[in-house]
DNA sequence: GCCGTTTTCGGCCCGACTGTTTTCAGTCG
């Protein structure tokens, strides 16, 4: 079964070879629209089944069925046809940076470059000396393209990229002058991962802070280098551009270059019906010439006639709709978090102490957290058992008192495979948070992993399942469950859903978190930090709740601790 | 190939940078 995500390949794949194939732009760039859409839409397999996928902006009739082909078989006749006329080891050629459809489909048909190698080999033997318009320095950009295409990693995933991003512009300001600085892109609508870092900026030396930037002693290459403009390699193939324009156009600035690409183009197709021309340097009024330049982004937006969207928000599915009809909810932010349930210290595989993690919580400014180190599962050598769960439980009373915050007694408690927990029931009421997680056994079938979440919920004392996907980014895609069936037993029994903002996580992805809020489910945002530095990944559990448009009532931990309890309270007086 | 707050037909986002082209096509985001 394909997963959206490769369903979307695919579909970009087609694309991509349609265009090399001579077809009209219009036609394989709905490819291109559909993929987008397919990219943040619940799971296919569902939609498929439900006969819903052609609700999906941009899927009709034609594209409808070859997403109906390709989640049932994996592949698509139309796709098949296409690798009749062109191999797939083309697409190697294309990921080559500087070689797109039109190059890539000349070097095929006249020099029968079919993939990378042969490229290579061509070059070297010079091949492609001669040829018309194609000079020394293009050759070199693709020598050093190829170089790029194999050492590059896959898709970065969004905390380390900020962090690339933050080291970028603390460089960037040590330069010239400037009035501001951000990261924009997939980066700021908090994309699980990012394939290039973006930042905008506005000085009256836009010359020399684009110099500046290129001269990065970090950069192994610079790709592009103009006036407002340039764009640097990192070792390892990572691409950051950085775009500068005067201060006025900061919110045409920012809009433009936080994307996504494909709200951009439907944002700018609406603008046109009102003879609208929208881009980074302003908002023409193609009947007046008059342009509307915007110091912030809201200025944009009102100017076109709508709220306001949420960066993480704009990803080209129906936001634009929803903004026109005032229908954007204020979303959840990091500022209303009151606690974090999910956190491990030295007592099971943290490395910081219990004082160090709650001393830290309480530096965040919380109210509550809740230290929950795992329980002592059949496979595991560390971990709590009753006993150093009443002893931990008696210092952070201690602790808490010094540093002025509640410490909530938890644990994160395996699910065993049948469903059941690593705990007897009388340890579990002991505590006040129950975290119950899926560790081990991550290979049953889908019934069976279904029916263990759900008797996982059915426990009146677990009040949150722990990322519950299982999927990391690092090795796991994680355990397949029914989704609907597992949100509906949670909405059910009054259990929370995590979104674990742990870097390797993120999970549960945004796509299902929104499916989960259809549920009337209830969420959990947290760090599942292991060391005090990791508290602040509960902004990147934030930024996925905002993705699947939660808002702060969706949130267990942005309530008050009264509130909290009292909805810990219900589920076990209900059972 | 998709779509509709003028349209079921006739449209379809916008601009920067590169290379070698004397006027712009290709690529990229």
């Amino acid at each position: 079964m394909l997963s959206n995500t490769q369903v979307a390949q695919k579909l970009l794949e087609i694309r991509t070879l349609m265009e090399m194939a001579g077809e009209s732009f219009y036609k394989y760039m709905a490819y291109e629209k559909a993929a987008a859409s397919v990219e943040n839409a619940p799971p296919l397999a569902d939609l498929v089944a439900a006969d819903e996928h052609l609700k999906l902006p941009g899927v009709g009739k034609s594209i409808g069925s070859v997403i109906e082909q390709l989640v049932r078989t994996g592949s698509a006749d139309q796709l098949d046809a296409l690798h009749e006329r062109f191999p797939p080891s083309l697409l190697e050629v294309l990921g080559v940076s500087g070689i797109g459809t039109k190059t890539a489909a000349t070097l095929f048909a006249e020099y029968g470059i079919a993939s990378l190698a042969d490229l290579e080999t061509a070059i070297a033997a010079g091949a492609l000396a001669g040829v018309p318009r194609l000079g020394n320095k293009t050759i070199e950009n693709w020598r050093r393209g190829i170089l790029a295409y194999k050492g590059r990693q896959r898709r970065t995933p969004l905390p380390a990229a900020l962090a690339i991003a933050r080291e970028a512009m603390t460089y960037v300001r040590e330069g010239p002058p400037l009035e501001r600085l951000e990261f924009a892109g997939s980066l700021r609508r908090a994309e699980v991962t990012v394939g290039d870092i973006d930042l905008v900026c506005t000085s009256h030396h836009a010359a020399d802070v684009v110099a500046h930037f290129a001269a990065w002693p970090r950069a192994e290459a610079v790709l592009a280098e103009g006036p407002t403009k340039a764009s640097i390699w990192l070792p390892g193939g990572l691409q950051i551009d950085l775009r500068v324009l005067p201060d006025h156009l900061y919110g045409n600035l920012l809009q433009h270059f936080t994307g996504s690409r494909e709200h951009n183009i439907k944002l700018r197709e609406q603008a046109v019906r009102a003879n609208l021309r929208v881009s980074e340097n302003g908002i023409l009024n193609l009947e007046t010439g008059e342009v509307v330049t915007c110091a912030d982004e809201a200025g944009v937006y009102a100017t076109l006639g709508m709220q306001l969207i949420p960066p993480e928000l704009r990803s080209g599915l129906d936001e634009i709709e929803l903004a026109r009809s005032g229908l954007i909810p204020p979303l959840v932010e990091t500022a209303d978090i009151r606690g974090d349930f999910h956190m491990h210290t030295t007592w099971s595989d943290g490395d910081d102490t219990l004082e160090a993690m709650i001393a830290a919580a309480a530096a965040r400014g919380y109210e509550y957290h809740a230290i929950s180190d795992h329980s002592q599962g059949r496979a595991r050598r560390y971990g709590m058992t009753p006993a150093l769960l009443r002893e931990q439980r008696g210092l952070a009373d201690e602790f808490d008192t010094r540093y002025g915050i509640r410490t909530l007694c938890a644990s994160e408690v395996d699910i065993l495979p049948d469903g059941s927990l690593d705990f007897e029931d009388s340890v579990l009421a002991q505590l006040e948070v129950v975290i119950a997680s899926v560790h081990i056994a991550t290979r049953q079938s889908r019934e069976e992993m279904t029916a263990r979440l759900i008797r996982a919920c059915e426990n009146r004392y677990v009040t949150i399942i722990g990322h519950p996907t299982g999927r990391r980014f690092d090795h796991s895609s994680g355990y397949e469950f029914d989704y609907d069936a597992v949100f509906a037993a949670a909405a059910r029994t009054g259990t929370a859903l995590e979104i674990d903002g742990q870097a390797a996580r993120l999970d549960l992805p945004a796509p299902l978190a929104r499916k989960a809020k259809s549920f009337g489910v209830t969420f959990a945002l947290d760090s599942d930090a292991h060391r005090t530095g990791d508290l602040a990944a509960v902004e990147f559990a934030v930024g996925q709740a905002r993705r699947a448009g939660l808002v702060k009532s969706d949130v267990l931990n942005a309530r008050p601790l009264d509130e909290v309890l009292a909805f810990i309270a219900r589920k076990r007086e209900a059972a």
